[in-house]
DNA sequence: TAGGCCATCTGGTCCT
DNA sequence: AGGACCAGATGGCCTA
């Protein structure tokens, strides 16, 4: 019946200590509720100067005699409702007041379990956590952003990525995620006619030339969504479909065609490719979570991004040879302030 | 001050 | 009977 979360106990943030601190003092009051709730009872029973067995076993005597109801009518067949007396009202006061701090702690349990996937999904803040429903939001992108990867067997983008994850997302949260990968939030935005606006700062551009697209740049300094202008919320769904020309995460599950290994997590809970490959390269390199994204050398928007021959062989393509370690530490950095 | 988010309480339902 | 799970209600806190 109880299901056990795996010990989660050497993870555990500043947030969940001090949750644990609460916890604790809430579990004192619970139980001297239920404390108070008891020394009721025994005091009842010793005013009627009977147990609460000899009370219940009593009342039971009584309801076998009482064969008529209120009405004065033969009384029916079937569950007899047992009359709430005093010990009978404070039993199930004590049942509430412990049925409260079991849910209490599953919700707790529940809340751990969100903490945790915070800490899995891209821009993970202690300081900015991410609301239950976004934490959801962002999962759900991310799995379905990497598994796009798994699927296609090649990496997109920066832009594309965050894009992707940052679909049906809230504005503030769409803003964070461009913070943290220090994005203009304004590249994410669309032309009018479906043709993709990008121009990004990332810190990818410093190790390669950013995109070729002088006519679509916007000045810099802008770090926010501003879809009020425009009076019409932005529609991440159209953009994604029209880079890929596939259903978005918004609408279908991602399908896979192969056999492929899902990530896997490491220590840190950061998603790692199950490669045997990544030895060779140094110390399991890690993606997603830590995305090393390395924008295409393309035009973004280009909708060959996903559409590579399925016979690509993955995972080779998948290795980021060519970055070094101290990148994915600065990127890491970029991911988790 | 309204709205979003959250924790908690509560009663109902299902299952063991 | 009792525990797990769920959803609705409620009130507190925070922020724009």
């Amino acid at each position: 019946m109880l299901t056990l979360p795996f010990d989660e106990s050497v993870v555990m943030t500043e947030s969940q200590l001090c949750r644990k601190y609460v916890r604790e003092n809430e579990e004192q009051k619970t139980a001297k509720k239920v404390e108070s709730c008891a020394k009721q009872i025994v005091s009842h029973g010793k005013n009627i100067k009977r147990t609460p067995e000899e009370e219940t076993e009593q009342e039971e005597e009584e309801e076998d005699k009482d064969e008529e109801d209120e009405n004065g009518l033969p009384r029916r067949r079937g569950p007899r409702k047992k009359k709430m007396t005093k010990i009978r009202i404070e039993r199930i006061k004590i049942r509430r007041v412990e049925a409260n701090a079991r849910e209490r702690g599953r919700m707790h349990g529940l809340n751990d379990a969100l903490d945790n996937l915070r800490k899995v999904v891209p821009c993970y803040s202690k300081t900015q956590k991410l609301s239950k429903i976004e934490t959801l939001r962002l999962a759900k992108n991310y799995i379905w952003a990497l598994s796009e990867i798994l699927r296609i067997g090649k990496r997109p983008d920066l832009l594309t990525f965050v894009q992707n994850l940052c679909k049906g997302l809230s504005q503030p949260t769409t803003n964070l995620v461009a913070g943290c990968l220090q994005l203009n939030a304004r590249s994410f935005l669309m032309g009018q006619s479906g043709e993709a606006v990008h121009h990004s700062r990332s810190p990818y551009n410093s190790i390669y030339p950013p995109y070729h697209s002088p006519e679509l740049s916007t000045p810099p300094g802008h770090g926010s969504l501003d879809n009020s202008k425009t009076g019409k919320p932005y529609n991440y769904c159209n953009a994604y479909e029209s880079f890929y020309e596939s259903t978005s995460p918004e609408c279908t599950s991602p399908q896979f065609e192969g056999p492929l290994s899902p990530p896997s997590m490491n220590y840190n809970g950061i998603f790692s490719l199950k490669q045997e490959e990544a030895l060779d390269y140094g110390k399991n390199y890690n993606y997603g979570m830590h995305y090393c994204a390395v924008p295409g050398r393309g035009p973004l928007g280009q909708s060959s991004m996903f559409r590579l021959p399925t016979d690509s062989h993955f995972p080779y393509d998948f290795h980021l040879r060519s970055q070094s370690l101290a990148m994915q530490d600065e990127l890491n950095a970029v991911f988790h302030n």
